[in-house]
DNA sequence: TCCATTTGACCAGG
DNA sequence: CCTGGTCAAATGGA
């Protein structure tokens, strides 16, 4: 990399640092009007989409200083399309090199969850390996808007080996990338929690919502965590966010933490 | 038939 | 050359 290479991405990560900032900023001026706002009221909706609006776009900043050229390039060669199973088109054609490692794709944090799925967002599995020496295999995920909007956020989940003794399966989750995906009034409580905060930005509309959880829990299995939550007609969004972080080990504070601390 | 998941192959980085 | 991230054909369920 050339010195002016480098300076070029030592001042992206300065405002990447910056509108991190700003989003915490915002989390707790959203807490704050809306403490004082109706819920159901009109204006409390105008106040969670005003705030939804802002965080999609400092997303969408974020994820083009940390991709650069590439996101574009990117996001164009995710438009292939797939033809009745058999035959693969590319549209777009391959000038540009797929990468098939993920170098360039920032790691934005890590949590130990009982529910690896109940994060807020509709993920797609792509892939699962069983990595050297892990008891468990790992498995890919990149968000289900990948195709639709060219969101490039992807985890993995793995589950954790445990120290003998519990019954309690934990996984680590992993996550790159961040979500450029507008999703209805949903904030990734991942997304909402760039610093040391505890309330998710959610909506009340329950179709979208309600639509998410199921397919979620109906859609992504894996050996490692079918049956292990059988949640049947969860009635409100609220109930499973709050129990997600329920779950969670740790605090969502992911930004602030190494990954090391998990091994 | 469609669509999500599985799984072996491929490929790049270390 | 090994590891692990991604692709894409095969598979299976709805």
């Amino acid at each position: 990399m050339n010195i002016l290479e480098s300076s070029t991405h030592s001042s992206s990560q300065v405002v990447i640092n910056e509108i991190e900032h700003q989003r915490a900023l915002m989390i707790d001026l959203h807490d704050l009007v809306l403490q004082k706002l109706d819920p159901c009221s009109g204006q409390a909706k105008l106040v969670q989409q005003l705030f939804q609006d802002i965080f999609n776009s400092s997303s969408k900043v974020i994820s083009f200083l940390e991709l650069g050229d590439n996101s574009e390039k990117q996001a164009n060669h995710i438009e292939y399309k797939r033809t009745h199973g058999k035959s693969h088109v590319l549209e777009q054609e391959t000038k540009v090199v797929r990468n098939k490692r993920r170098k360039n794709v920032k790691h934005i944090g890590s949590i130990v969850t009982q529910a690896p799925h109940f994060d807020g967002y509709e993920w797609k599995k792509y892939g699962q390996k069983w990595i050297s020496k892990a008891k468990h295999s790992r498995s890919y995920y990149r968000c289900a808007s990948s195709k639709g909007q060219g969101c490039l956020a992807t985890k993995t989940v793995q589950q954790k080996e445990t120290n003998g003794g519990g019954t309690v399966r934990l996984f680590n989750v992993d996550y790159y990338g961040q979500h450029i995906c507008k999703k209805d009034g949903i904030i990734h409580p991942y997304d909402a929690e760039t610093a040391r905060h505890s309330v998710p930005i959610v909506n009340y509309n329950q179709s979208s919502i309600s639509t998410f959880v199921n397919n979620d829990f109906h859609r992504i299995q894996d050996e490692s965590y079918e049956n292990l939550f059988t949640v049947p007609d969860m009635p409100e969004y609220l109930t499973d966010i709050e129990m997600a972080r329920a779950l969670e080990i740790t605090s969502m504070n992911l930004p602030l933490i190494s990954e090391d601390i998990w091994a």
